[in-house]
DNA sequence: TATACGTGGAG
DNA sequence: TCTCCAAGTAT
C-alpha cells in the first residue's frame, strides 16, 4: 500500500509553493491555515501576497489584527485570519519566531487542532506524526473499510488505524501523509471518485463491494437567511472600507435604498459591495439582528465598534455606537 | 457530541 | 438553478 500510494504520489503530486524546497515553516503553516476547509486553487493567491507582506511570524505580530482581516480576503472563516495573527503574536513571543516543531507546543497555538499541527510537524519539520484529514480519512473508509464516507465525527479506531499504517521513518511517514492527502484530494474524491486512476484500485475494499452508496448523510450546511450570510455581508463591507463604516447608514440599508455606509463622492456604492449590500437589504429588515450580528463579530474581535466619542464601545452595537471598522 | 463559522466552484 | 463540498477549530 505504501509503496503504491508513494509511487503514485512522485508521479502525480501537484506543484504547490508551500512543497518547494525552499518554502520556510511559517510558510507551510499560514498555508494550513488557509487550506483549512478552502480549496486549493483560492488558496494560492491570497497565500502568496500574505508570505510577500509577512515573510516571518513577526512580520505578521507587528501588524494590526485587522490587517490580517483584511489581507484574508474572501478566503472564508475570516476568525482564521485572527487565529493566525494570534499565534504568530504567541510564536514571537514564546518561541523566539520560530514556528514549533513539537506537536505538543503547536496545539496550544491559536486556531491550531488536532489536524493542524500534525501536518505542520510533518509538513514544515519532516516530523513523522499522524496527520488525519478528511481526506486521509476518505482514503482510508473505502479502502479498508468499504464504506464510501468516514463518520462525521473522527473515532478513536481511526486514529489507531492511521497510527498503525505510518511507516517507522520521520521522512517515509511524512511523505505517505502527504501522499495519502494528495490522492484524497485528485483520485479519492467525495463526489465523483476516478477509481479507473487509483493506485489502490485492486485492494480497495470499496470498489470491490460495487461502491455502495453512503449510509448516512452529512449534515448540509444551509446558507441563506443565516446569521453567517448576514456576518459575511457586514464584514464584506467593512473589509473593504477605508474609512470607519457609519452603523446608522449600513442599518438604512436594511430598509432602504442601497447607499449610505459605502457610497463614495459618487453617491453610488463600489460594484464590489453591490452584492454584500444587496444581502443586508434582503436580509437585515430587523435592525435587531444586524446589532446582533454586529455584536458577534466584536465579540469574535473580527471588527472594533466605536461610539460617538472614537472609544471602543464594550457594550451592545446600538447603544451610541457609531461606527464599525476593522480592529488595531 | 452537536453546532456555528464564509465562500465560491463543480456537477 | 441548486445542492454538495473543500488540508478544521472552538465551544
Amino acid at each position: 500500500m505504501h509503496a503504491a500510494v508513494i509511487d503514485w504520489y512522485r508521479r502525480h503530486a501537484r506543484v504547490l509553493p508551500w512543497r518547494s524546497a525552499d518554502r520556510t515553516a511559517w510558510a507551510v503553516m499560514v498555508s494550513e491555515f488557509m487550506l483549512q476547509q478552502t480549496p486549493v486553487g483560492r488558496v494560492l493567491p491570497v497565500w502568496e501576497e500574505w508570505l510577500r507582506r509577512w515573510p516571518s511570524p513577526a512580520d505578521l505580530a507587528a501588524e494590526p489584527s485587522g490587517e490580517a482581516v483584511r489581507a484574508w480576503g474572501r478566503l472564508g472563516y475570516p476568525r482564521r485570519a485572527l487565529r493566525l495573527h494570534a499565534a504568530a503574536a504567541a510564536i514571537t513571543e514564546r518561541h523566539g519566531g520560530r514556528v514549533p516543531d513539537d506537536e505538543a507546543d503547536l496545539l496550544a497555538l491559536p486556531g491550531v487542532g488536532a489536524y493542524t499541527a500534525a501536518a505542520i510537524a510533518a509538513f514544515a519539520h519532516g516530523r513523522r506524526a499522524v496527520v488525519l484529514d478528511t481526506n486521509i480519512r476518505r482514503v482510508f473508509s473505502r479502502t479498508l473499510q468499504g464504506q464510501a464516507l468516514p463518520r462525521p465525527s473522527m473515532t478513536v479506531a481511526e486514529s489507531r488505524l492511521a497510527r498503525a499504517l505510518l511507516p517507522a521513518d520521520d521522512a517515509d511517514a511524512a511523505e505517505w501523509n502527504v501522499a495519502v492527502m494528495e490522492l484524497g484530494a485528485l483520485v479519492c474524491t467525495a463526489r465523483a471518485p476516478r477509481c479507473d486512476d487509483c493506485p489502490l484500485a485492486a485492494r480497495c475494499t470499496w470498489l470491490a463491494a460495487g461502491r455502495p452508496a453512503a449510509d448516512h448523510r452529512p449534515p448540509g450546511q444551509t446558507w441563506a437567511g443565516t446569521t453567517r450570510q448576514l456576518r459575511g455581508a457586514i464584514l464584506a463591507v467593512v473589509r473593504e472600507a477605508t474609512e470607519p463604516v457609519d452603523v446608522a447608514a449600513l442599518l438604512r440599508t436594511t430598509t432602504g435604498p442601497v447607499d449610505g455606509p459605502t457610497a463614495g463622492s459618487s453617491g453610488k456604492p463600489p460594484v464590489r459591495y453591490r452584492r454584500a449590500l444587496a444581502v443586508l437589504a434582503s436580509l437585515g429588515h430587523d435592525d435587531d439582528r444586524v446589532r446582533a450580528a454586529l455584536d458577534g463579530l466584536a465579540a469574535d474581535g473580527l471588527v472594533q465598534l466605536e461610539d460617538t466619542d472614537g472609544v471602543g464601545a464594550r457594550g451592545r452595537a446600538g447603544n451610541g455606537v457609531r461606527t464599525v471598522r476593522l480592529p488595531d
